[in-house]
DNA sequence: TTAATTCAGGCAATCGATTGACAAACCCTG
DNA sequence: CAGGGTTTGTCAATCGATTGCCTGAATTAA
C-alpha cells in the first residue's frame, strides 16, 4: 500500500541505501541523484516509515505521559508543557488517562514499554504505584515523577514545595483570624496529600492551635469527594469558620454543598484551596488559592527525561521542587478576635 | 538490551514461534509449553515489542490526535472522550498540539503518518488545513475532523449544530430587548466561525433588526483577541448593550476587558458565548453559555474513526451534528423596551 | 496392528529501513 | 598515463515478531 524505500529508489534509479542517505541527511550522495530521489519521494508521496527505523535504530522518538486526567485544570496544561518541550526535540507524546486507577496505571505502564516508548512522565496514582514503578527503576528505564512522588522509589521527580506551600496558605488564613479550620485532605495515599498535611499542622502549631484530627477529613479527591467532605463538615457541632481543600476539584465540590446549604462565601464560611482554576480568576476573582507553574515544571520535568534518556546524568535520583505562589482573593474572610470576650 | 521472543524460546526451551503464540493466546500449544513459556516471559520481564510487530502486521494500534492546545477547557474533555474510547478498543493516542499553526499542524500530520498511526482525528485550524488534509483523503487514509469541518474536503467530521446554537443563544438576547447586539467573531477562517455568524444573523433577522457589519469585530479566537474586541466594543459611540462571543477565551478576554472599565455584567453591558468553562459554573453561575457535549462528541468521532479503520462502512463521508444547549445564566440582562418611548 | 486423523511445534521468509564492508568510477598529481 | 585518494553507490545482514508450510508424534478407529 504505502510506498518503500526500494519504490523510491527504483523510481529514482538508485539504490536503497542512496535514498535512505538523502532521507537522513547524510553526505556521500551527488546533487543530480538527490533531485531524482526528492522528485520520486514527492511523486510516491513517500513518508518513510518510522516504525522500521525504530525497529532497527532502538529509537522510538516516544515519550509516554500517564496522567490521571488530562482535563483536569492542572494536568491540562502539565501535558501540554510536555509536549511543547518534547516536541522541539522530536519526540512525540503517547497519552494515557490513568483515572487514578491502580490496575489501568499498571496496563498502560507495560502496554507503553511495550510499545518502546523511549521514557516515561508520569503522575501516580498514589504510594501504591511503586510495586510497577520499581520495575523500571531496577531497569533503569527512564522516568520522571511529576507533581507526587513515591516513597522509596529512587527516580527523578518534579513537584511542587508542598509543605511550604500549605503552610503559607494555611498560615494565610490563622493570620485571618481562623482557628476552626477543617482540611479536606486525600485518602493518605500521595506525597502531595502528606506534604500538605504537613504543612497544615505546622501552620496551626506555628499560630499556637492544637492540632485536632476530627477537622481532617479524608476523601476522594475529586469533587464528588470534596461536596461530601464539605458536607460534614457543615454538619459538625462546632461548625470550622475556615475550610482548606486539597486540590480545585475538592473545592469546587466543596463550593457546591456550601452553595446548596445556603451559606455565604466567605462571609459564612471561608475556602481556600490548592490549584487554580485557570480563567475562573478572570470571570470571578474570588478563590483564595495556591497556584503552581503547571506548565514550568512540565518543562522541567522533560528536560529531566531527555537527559536520563540520553544518558547525559548520573544515575542519582534528582528532585525539583517549585515554590506555590499563594494568590488572595476574596474566598477568605477576617474573624474578629471575639474568643477572648465569650470567656469573660 | 531487552529481552526476545528468542530469548524467551531458548530459556523455556522451545522455538520463538511458540513462543508467539502463546503471546497471541492462540491455539496449538501445550499446557506444559505454556506454563514453561509463562515463567520465562516473567523471569525475563519480557515485553514483546509492538514495534516489530506493528511491523510485520502492518498494524500500529495508534491513533493519531491534533488539537490546538489540550488545556482548552474545551479541547482538553474532547481529548479524554477520545482516548477513553480507543483505550477499550486498544488503540493508544499520539498527542499534537497544532497551536492553531498552519505548518505545525502541517509537519505533524506528515510524522503521525510516519509513524504511522492508523487514523487520525483533527480540529483543523482552518480552512487552509484543506491543503494537506486533502492528501489524505486522497489516499483513503481514515481521518475525522472533529469541532470544525473544512469545505470542499470529503470526509468523516463532528461537529455541533452552530447554526442553531448561535441562532438560539442570539435569539435570547434579542428575546431580553437587546438589539444592539456586537459579535466578537473569528477571523472568518472555520466552518464553526461561519456558521456561528450564519445563525447570528438568522437571529438577528427574526427578531427585525437589520444586520449592522459594524459589530462584527474580527479577530484571534483567544483571550487577547476577546479583550482587544471587547475595547473596540467599548469604544463606540452607539455602544451595544450585548456582547456575543465566539467561544469561552474570546469571553474571558472581553470580561477583562469589561472589569478593567469598570462595567458591571450584566447591568452595564450583557454577555454570552460558546463553550462552558467547566466547573466555572459552580463557583460562579454567571456566564449565559451554549454548552457543547465535547465528550460525547469525542467518542462519537473516535467510534467513526475506527470504523473507517476496520473498513466497516462505506467511503461515502459522514458528517455527525450535536445540539448545543443554551445555559441561562446571570450574564445577561433584560431591557426595558423603551425605543417606540423614545420616539413618542 | 495398522492406517487415518489430529495436533504440537519447528523452519524460513517477511515487514521496511539502516549500515558496515566493499566495489566501481572519478579526480588529481607526478 | 598510472596509481593513490575520494566520491558514489551496491550487497547482504540486521532489528524482533509473525505466519504459512511442514514434519513428526500421539491418538483413535478399524
Amino acid at each position: 500500500m504505502a510506498a518503500t524505500v526500494r519504490d523510491v529508489a527504483r523510481l529514482a534509479g538508485v539504490s536503497a541505501m542512496t535514498v535512505s542517505r538523502v532521507i537522513n541527511d547524510r553526505p556521500g550522495v551527488s546533487a543530480d541523484a538527490r533531485a531524482k530521489i526528492e522528485a520520486a519521494i514527492a511523486q510516491l508521496d513517500y513518508a518513510p516509515s518510522k516504525i522500521a527505523s525504530s525497529l532497527i535504530r532502538s529509537k522510538s522518538e516516544l515519550v509516554g505521559v500517564i496522567v490521571p486526567d488530562v482535563s483536569n485544570p492542572f494536568f491540562g496544561p502539565v501535558v501540554r508543557g510536555i509536549e511543547a518541550r518534547a516536541r522541539r526535540e522530536g519526540y512525540r507524546l503517547l497519552l494515557c488517562n490513568s483515572e487514578s486507577d491502580l490496575r489501568l496505571e499498571r496496563d498502560y505502564i507495560a502496554d507503553l514499554v511495550s510499545h518502546r516508548v523511549e521514557g516515561l512522565i508520569i503522575a501516580p496514582a498514589s504510594d501504591r504505584s511503586r510495586s510497577h514503578l520499581e520495575r523500571l527503576v531496577a531497569k533503569n528505564f527512564p522516568l520522571v515523577l511529576i507533581d507526587r512522588y513515591v516513597r522509596g522509589l529512587a527516580c527523578d521527580s518534579v513537584a511542587l514545595d508542598n509543605v511550604a506551600a500549605a503552610q503559607s496558605l494555611v498560615s494565610h488564613l490563622t493570620s485571618m483570624g481562623h482557628r476552626r479550620i477543617a482540611f479536606i485532605a486525600d485518602a493518605g495515599q500521595t506525597s502531595t496529600g502528606d506534604e500538605r498535611m504537613e504543612g497544615y499542622q505546622r501552620a496551626l502549631a506555628a499560630a499556637g492551635i492544637p492540632f485536632n484530627p476530627d477537622l481532617v477529613f479524608r476523601t476522594s479527591t475529586d469533587q464528588i469527594g470534596g461536596y461530601r467532605a464539605a458536607q460534614l463538615v457543615l454538619s459538625m457541632e462546632q461548625r470550622p469558620t475556615a475550610v482548606f481543600a486539597i486540590n480545585n476539584m475538592t473545592a469546587i465540590g466543596a463550593v457546591q454543598a456550601f452553595r446548596e446549604a445556603e451559606l455565604r462565601l466567605p462571609e459564612d464560611i471561608s475556602l481556600a484551596c490548592f490549584d487554580d482554576v485557570p480563567h475562573l480568576a478572570i470571570i470571578a476573582p474570588f478563590l483564595t488559592v495556591i497556584d503552581q507553574p503547571a506548565e514550568q515544571m512540565a518543562g522541567a520535568a522533560t528536560s529531566m527525561l531527555l537527559e536520563r534518556i540520553r544518558h547525559e546524568v548520573s544515575d542519582k535520583p534528582r528532585a525539583a521542587k517549585f515554590p506555590g505562589q499563594l494568590v488572595l482573593r476574596a474566598s477568605v474572610a477576617k474573624i474578629p478576635s471575639a474568643p477572648s470576650k465569650d470567656l469573660a
